[in-house]
DNA sequence: GCCTCCTATATGCTCAGGTCATATAAAGGA
DNA sequence: TCCTTTATATGACCTGAGCATATAGGAGGC
């Protein structure tokens, strides 16, 4: 029986991953092992951001050319297409839209923890 | 060949589900069709809304009673518990540092957004 | 030459949040 | 009686994400 904390919102939040890895292509073609360092090591797991460049490459978003040269083992570079650009900007107006959520939800729950404790007379 | 539009982030977002629902409790003991009409019925799905009532239950957010009287099939009419307050203050809390992360993400944005045709010389 | 570490990319397994379809049951009205 | 509305619930499935692990090239020690 250990209720330790209850229930707890941990994460970075799901689902915005893509946002942000596009975010940082933008400012700057990169390899995969370079975007880890741009977004934080520690909060970016490698397999999942490899998984992702495969996919959003697929889906047109992004482009890769192996860089050969240089020590160590190959690269795969990225950059962002049109397209990419395009889903950028619609990722940030549905970012903001999402902001604006949060102040509605924010904003209710200001409202609801003040009454909290005469609820009925 | 319909690219139609590029990516798409269609949703209502990912994760924060269960804190809607709590907020939508603390405004006052509800079953899950009144909670449905509450949050848009549109935007939540029935199912998940009860599974993740039972399971909130189970984590002792939530406790629910069976009201019988009135028309139609019996409710469950669920309320908050202390527990379930302390968890949305621990939402709230959580959703103003993600509100701080969308601020910082849309302000990189910005910045990139308007040096985009001129990246090299 | 060989071993080991660092860089870099990639795959397999698994879980949790979420959607869609469908089942069930009580009341009320035609 | 049958159909619709209200209400709760379950099964199948998809996908974002985390964790562990595999592979391969180069650099340095010895």
């Amino acid at each position: 029986m250990h209720h330790a904390s209850p229930c707890c919102p941990p994460w970075r939040t799901r689902g915005l991953t893509q946002a942000w890895i596009l975010l940082a292509l933008a400012q700057g073609s990169a390899h995969g092992y370079e975007l880890l360092d741009r977004l934080g090591p520690e909060t970016l797991d490698p397999g999942f951001l490899y998984r992702s460049l495969r996919a959003m490459e697929e889906a047109g978003l992004v482009q890769s050319a192996w860089q050969t040269a240089g020590s160590g083992p190959a690269r795969r570079v990225y950059s962002l297409t049109d397209l990419g650009w395009e889903a950028l900007r619609m990722w940030a107006a549905h970012l903001r839209r999402l902001r604006a959520q949060l102040d509605q939800f924010l904003e209710q729950f200001a409202q609801v923890e003040g009454g909290e404790k005469d609820v009925l007379p």
